[in-house]
Parts: structure tokens; sequence; C-alpha cells
DNA sequence: CGTCGGAGGTTTGTTTCGTAAACTAGGTTC
DNA sequence: GAACCTAGTTTACGAAACAAACCTCCGACG
């Protein structure tokens, strides 16, 4: 019936929200420790921990641990893998958004 | 300290990806049947009933119920308020990406 | 009659998300 | 040195997503 009007598939692990906002943020950002994310990006900390932990051990994002006036710092960045996920995935949303109607 | 910064808010009702993808078959193509639906989106019959079901009860869709041929059809349009939804997402998202790097 | 198939769900069970609370491990304060 | 703080991690548990299997209704076929 010639329709094709397939709606291409999403990357779950860029699009959940938790992550998406995080990324955004090592996006712009460039590296940003737990403490920042934590107060920038409003999760818990058991989530943040979760969630940086699920993206470093998909290889999007590096982690770094060292200690600062003998206290802990965790600091992420992207991974070239990760910046390479990330523009894919705004391609594909980008697609889906422009089908949709009204700018 | 300057940094606001803030991702902003989404709506899951509408980035949720099956709800997504739903969405936009509706908003290209105005109404379409189970039957549609489930060959095109690849969901299982199951999370296509469940996840119209919440989009019904959200008051993103409507839904019409009837007998052709005598065989059960469901129809699937989006309310007005689904369609301002949807539009709000795809603002939201925009947003988002449009602050990612690499057009 | 019996049963096959199609439309539309519901039930069952697995996986993931999310919050809250407990826990670890060190540092600072009195 | 007991009490508290900081930075994280882990655990416990509920809600939602999802797939697969099963159930219902009804007309068609043999």
């Amino acid at each position: 019936m010639s329709d094709d009007l397939v709606v291409p598939e999403i990357d779950t692990m860029v699009h959940e929200p938790a992550r998406l906002r995080l990324l955004t943020y090592l996006s712009l950002l460039e590296r940003a420790d737990f403490v920042y994310l934590l107060g920038q990006s409003g999760l818990s900390k058991g989530n943040l921990s979760v969630q940086m932990g699920n993206l470093a051990e998909a290889g999007l994002v590096r982690v770094e641990k060292e200690f600062v006036n003998n206290r802990p710092r965790t600091t992420y960045a992207l991974t070239t893998e990760g910046r390479a996920r990330l523009a894919a995935y705004r391609r594909t949303l980008a697609a889906i958004l422009d089908a949709l109607p009204a700018g």
C-alpha cells in the first residue's frame, strides 16, 4: 500500500531524559564534575551516579576520579563515541521533528 | 556563577519512544487504525493497546470503535490538545538539539 | 457442529527508571 | 572522640515499558 512512512529507530541510551540532559551538559561544557551535574540536572545523587555509570559502561563518557583538598572529585567528559552517538541522535530526532507540523 | 544553562523539561508522555513514534504517525496521517499502527510501528499488540490507552487517557488522542464487515475496527486521531502537546514538544526538543554541536 | 483466523485486549514476567534511605570513606569541629 | 559534613555508591522498592502468551468475540469454512 505504498506507505513506507517509517519513523527511524531511536537510540534509547541517549534519548532517555535524564541521560539526554547529562549528555547535553557535557556536550556544552566539555567536562563537568559530579557536584556540578548534581546541582544543574536536578537529579538525585543516586540516580546521577547510576546514569553516569550507565553512560560510562556504554562507552559514551569517560570518568576521572581524583582527590582535591583531600576530597574525592569525579569528573566526566564525552568520549569520541559519545560525541558521535549524540550527533547521530541529533540527526535522527531532527528528522522526526521536521516531519511534524507547526514550526 | 552565571551558569543558568538549564536544559528544559521534557514532556515524557510524548518523549517516550513508542508513544513518540505513534504520535508521529498520527500527526502525519491524521487518523490511523489499530492494525495499521501495529504493522507500521513494530510494537507488540499488547504494548500498542496499552500505549494508545495511555495517550487516550492523557487526552492526546481520540479513539473511535466501530464494526466494519462485522469486525471491530479501532481508529485513532490526535485531539487538539495532542496536537498542541506535540508542537510544544517539538519546540522543546528543537531547543535542546540546537544547543548540541554539529549540524 | 467444530475449529480456524482476525481484531482487540488482558495477563504474566522481565527490564529499566526513579526516589529514598543506608552505607562507605574520608575530613572538619568541638 | 563523638557528631557532623562531603562525595559517592549501593540497596530496596515501586512504577512504567515491553514482549510473548493467552483469552474473547464473531464470522467463515468444511
